[in-house]
DNA sequence: ATAAGAAAAGCACGATCGTTCGTTCCTGGC
DNA sequence: GCCAGGAACGAACGATCGTGCTTTTCTTAT
């Protein structure tokens, strides 16, 4: 890895953490520099712009996510457990372990201030991102069902949309009104998903 | 109503509206002001301050949640009625109705860049709209517990946490992700919670 | 060791931010 | 009709924003 390579990754991983407390648009050259004890114009050399820093930025916190949440799950086996070690190290994500980002979910933040944006290369960039791991939730599901841990009636689209939600209640509940019982109700919220999806009769 | 009270009326409606789609920290003086054709002094001299002023648009936001979307429901039946009229009114509030914000529910945005900061009177103000609010779900899923309409086991608090998980993930799926199926599964995720409510045995 | 090229710095720019100050305009009570 | 006080304005401030240019410093390959 050259040099400069080097250095973008540095910045990144700053910025990674400042974005998930003050989101992508309150991401400022010259804050980044000062904590990379860069000048702003090197910095801003890396990146061409602020929106292509705020691109590679979604890119290294997908790249990141993958590793930290979505791999080590995958080494689960099929199925049941497979999702439920899903949904811990998503809620290790959101706060709670050492590797987590200061101000928890940096998607979340992204998403509120991107959902009304106009179109254009970072809010594509994104949703992709987002419905990248939407169908990896149902696709997990669907694994689930073909091993019979869930009804075949079942919708996967529909459970990664519950999911969802249950994640982003826990962070609301978690983060903005600092309810002690926030991880309580994500689990019990996951269980019943779970119980609900049950096969009638097991094969 | 005095010509200050009105003309401050006049930036909230147009300040609220802005801030759906640009968040509490989007908004700006100068922008208000020519959206008002005001100038930014006259303009500024209302609220003393930005904090203010966004400490204000939480308030007027408040009371207009309360008219749009409380205050309409509370006159159904208590229960059941009144829980679906509630959550009905709250789908339309964050869009597909004439009187909803252009960018949404404003408190989704409001979440996000609130959690992370810290404590003050802004914060503290949202935070109290909040737990209000779902104190607000608890209550009325409550009373439908001495209505019979749901089992004495449940927790009303859980029911709240789960409520609002469904309509975080519908305005994530309606507004970042567009998906036309972003109501058909908040719809179908609302009646599931309802229906895992049912009392087993009823009276 | 040296030349070529990348990386970083220095400096300045126009724009915009929130905020202040002094002035002008309008309104309501006598 | 006058006068006090609130409402709005115009201009300016210091700060900070993203972004160009030019120069210096460092890497790297030969």
């Amino acid at each position: 890895m050259g040099k400069g390579e080097e250095t973008r990754q540095t910045v990144l991983v700053k910025a990674l953490r400042t974005a998930s407390t003050v989101g992508l648009r309150g991401l400022t050259i010259g804050g980044l520099a000062e904590q990379t004890s860069m000048s702003k114009s090197g910095l801003f050399a890396h990146f061409k712009s602020k929106e292509q820093l705020q691109w590679a930025l979604v890119e290294y916190a997908s790249e990141w996510f993958v590793d930290m949440v979505l791999r080590p799950a995958l080494r689960e086996p099929r199925g049941e457990p497979r999702l439920r070690a899903l949904f811990d190290r998503w809620l290790l994500w959101d706060g709670g372990s050492v590797w987590a980002l200061p101000g928890g979910c940096v998607f979340i933040s992204a998403a509120a201030e991107l959902d009304d944006e106009p179109d254009g290369p970072l809010r594509d960039r994104f949703v992709r991102n987002q419905r990248d791991w939407l169908d990896t939730l149902a696709t997990v599901f669907r694994s689930g069902m073909t091993e019979g841990h869930f009804d075949q009636g079942c919708d996967p689209a529909q459970f990664a949309y519950d999911l969802y939600g249950v994640t982003l209640a826990f962070h609301h509940a978690n983060r903005l009104l600092r309810d002690p019982l926030a991880e309580q109700h994500a689990r019990v919220a996951f269980e019943r998903l779970v119980e609900v999806a049950r096969p009638l009769s097991p094969a």
